[in-house]
DNA sequence: TATGGAAAGGCAGTATACTGTCATCTTTTT
DNA sequence: AAAAAGATGACAGTATACTGCCTTTCCATA
């Protein structure tokens, strides 16, 4: 009919940006499926395990490490200090900082939960073959890190994955 | 130091998820930039073109359509209202239904926008080569339509982009 | 030392996204 | 026709994401 005649030249399904947020939305999906159990979301994942690797880390670098808005991250602490799986303390150093510390609950949790979350991964990148799963994730994350400052809470690479260029100064030694 | 070295064993970084929530982020971020002056967001665009391909569709189609969840589409539906941008309408065949057309002032906004959004598409590529983007633009086609039954919303191949004429352009979904 | 700029975090407001429930209407079955 | 089953949309509730504004605190510098 005419109607589907006119579905077949909608152009968004092969837009990048269309498809971005699908793949999004099923990566979400997925893992709340492979992780019902444990009743925890993809980003309060992320903050748990950054938590557990930084700890005494800020929200605010928190936030920038694994590129969550700096409003956004607040609530994520807020509902995870709530589940008793993170601590937070006021900073003594710089009283305007949040401290976070992972709880042995926190902790337990994280190692609990590490199978469900790795299957859940490679489900997600389950349709293509061995082959086009490393070319694919290489240049997402070409893609992802050229694109970094791109969005309003970049991932700075001194305080995310590197840490050499910049991390030796300040913050963060007041430990407990 | 000790920090330091924790920070670099952080394995999300390059957990297809992480990497999938931020593609998604830095997309809507170029799109709200680059389409600013339109004051329209990646879903309302999506949505309004949806509707004036497909006059008169309903809301359950329409969020089958592009992949929305059913509950969503009905605020999306509301600001494009509100908006003047699409008019709705209560069905008379089936009196369940809310029929959607776009207007002439949406009509507008959609041609007055191409450019804009056509741009903001090809930014998110731009960090990779003709021939890398190619190959990306395939793997994600790939692994969206191979998954597509793993979210709540997924895309009704018949509504969506085959419709009957399946024959003429199978979306190349084996061969590259 | 006084002061202005900058940083950290909180809060309000808006927009997507999903779960679950409900009322209404349609279609199928009996 | 009456009852059961299914579809459609509305609504409440929760969670991410971002913008903007505000207070508190820190720091550099005049």
């Amino acid at each position: 009919m005419v109607e589907e005649a006119a579905e077949d030249q909608l152009a968004i399904f092969d837009l990048p940006g269309h498809l971005a947020r699908r793949l999004h939305q099923i990566a979400v999906s997925i893992f709340m499926e492979g992780a019902r159990e444990f009743g925890i979301t993809p980003v309060q994942y992320s903050a748990l395990s950054a938590i557990r690797h930084v700890p005494g880390i800020d929200q605010r670098r928190l936030s920038r490490m694994i590129a969550f808005d700096r409003s956004t991250i607040g609530d994520v602490v807020q509902r995870l200090v709530k589940k008793g799986l993170v601590a937070a303390e006021r900073g003594t150093a710089d009283r305007r900082t949040n401290r976070l510390f992972i709880t042995d609950e926190g902790s337990a949790a994280i190692d609990a939960m590490q199978p469900a979350v790795d299957r859940t991964n490679k489900d997600l990148l389950k349709p293509l073959s061995d082959g086009e799963q490393a070319i694919f994730m290489f240049l997402l994350q070409k893609l992802v890190h050229r694109n970094n400052d791109m969005s309003r809470a970049p991932l700075f690479p001194s305080e995310g994955r590197q840490g050499t260029a910049r991390a030796k100064g300040p913050a963060g030694d007041e430990s407990p």
